[in-house]
DNA sequence: GTACGAGGTTGATATGGATCAATTTGGACG
DNA sequence: CGTCCAAATTGATCCATATCAACCTCGTAC
């Protein structure tokens, strides 16, 4: 069944852990040099998905992790009535499914935003792998652990804070998110449509739109469509911190 | 530093996973019988806490997991405002502290809702033993993305079910956690306070009350205080399904 | 170039639940 | 057994955001 080593490693079609960019970010960070080759192993690299399509499916039978290697990707649960509830949005270096662990099928559906590609880490390998390797055990529970945090920090943003809160919070996510990368954490392309950023954030699309507005308004950034440049990232962040400013009597 | 193990298996103090009534629902669960004693070795069993103590505090240093073995347990996050996020409550048979399982301090405050009973699994030894029990292993996995499911789920309550379909949902899932451990799934005490289901459910107290109230005169619970009673489950079923349905056209 | 449709913006109105305020209940304790 | 304080309930009012409706913008296809 598993292929023979030396043909994955000499394929030029299957990049290599040790040359992807995103190797700091990704599962190799947690990996050692010397080991990143039992890595390379078992994940399946260089599938692309152009924007729209799905990268796996809820209620399909889960088989494995996926790492997003360029574009991103959206996820969400569709519920019994078909109404849609986007989950989260991945970037490149950010690993999807982890949700889907336990129980027999995916528990989203993911989605590319834009073209999109990503390493396939068969769950059955990865871990037999997280067996051997406690580094990289331990950086699994890091990252399940981080992302059953943020979705708190979600439920929180859902449940306390005002639209523009919730707005401001998703703007500086990503920007700290584009800054991980080494790209410009003022001035990016969100991947997302505004119907995804209201679904995420429980909001209407109309109240996005106006908040976006406002924010514009207000100096704070400068949008045109799906291009944001924040202009004052500080304004922004006393937004998101407003609320629990209220608090402290 | 490890205890000699002839004295804690033998001691009196130390009730094994091997008596525990809730092998089937906590950690055991996962393994066979044969290995149980290599479970048993690490955990420190038989911490009690009494109502309002707090088992660990967010921003102290993370050490360990606790299983709840009896009474139940509120995680909450504290904002810089000092502002309180209810973010679970936890029964026993269940697993805390999954979320703290990356970075340094425990990432929310455990507080016991009553007088409650714990068992301690210290976190280096048990990433240790998972990564020499797969099926262990395996079970931690399952146990976060349980829990990235659940709150997921409560994202998507909090953002998209009025008042009604949160509490609903609420009652159908303590519940269902009752009926696990074989106690009456209709008949129960609510193990926290209005404030804190209200403080979860991103509600005020008085919606929570009135809530309760309406549903009394529907005629689908009888509450007085924490003592509940389901009187139409189906009914509640129908009200946490309400929204879904008429999504769909 | 024009037509088309999806995505986005803006305006007017309705409403679920927050908030403020008052009262009641219940449990802990002397 | 009464006192006291926190928790819970009930009522009246207000507001942020949903909803409904109209319009605009832009990319794509012909």
């Amino acid at each position: 069944m598993a292929q023979a080593i030396p043909i994955r490693k000499n394929s030029p079609l299957k990049a290599s852990c040790h040359e992807c960019s995103l190797s700091n970010l990704c599962l190799p960070l947690a990996v050692e040099e010397n080991d990143l080759e039992r890595l390379e192993d078992i994940v399946q690299q260089g599938r692309i998905f152009n924007r729209g399509e799905h990268i796996f499916d809820q209620s399909t039978p889960f088989r494995s992790c996926f790492a997003v290697k360029s574009g991103s990707i959206k996820t969400s649960i569709i519920t019994e009535g078909g109404e849609e509830q986007v989950t989260g949005f991945f970037m490149p270096g950010e690993l999807v499914g982890l949700d889907s662990m336990s129980g027999e099928t995916y528990a989203c559906t993911a989605k590319a935003l834009e073209r999109t590609s990503v390493c396939e880490f068969p769950i059955e390998k990865l871990e037999e792998l997280t067996g051997k390797m406690p580094e990289l055990q331990h950086h699994m529970y890091h990252l399940m652990s981080q992302e059953i945090q943020n979705s708190h920090q979600l439920a929180m943003l859902l449940s306390k804070n005002t639209a523009e809160e919730r707005i401001a919070a998703l703007l500086l996510s990503l920007s700290s998110r584009f800054q991980r990368r080494r790209l410009s954490p003022t001035n990016f392309s969100l991947p997302m449509a505004r119907n995804d950023i209201a679904n995420f954030l429980g909001l209407a699309v109309e109240t996005v739109s106006r908040v976006f507005t406002r924010f514009q308004n207000q100096g704070l950034i400068r949008a045109r469509g799906r291009e944001v440049e924040l202009l004052d990232v500080e304004a922004l962040q006393t937004v998101t911190r407003e609320f629990s400013r209220q608090g402290c009597q």
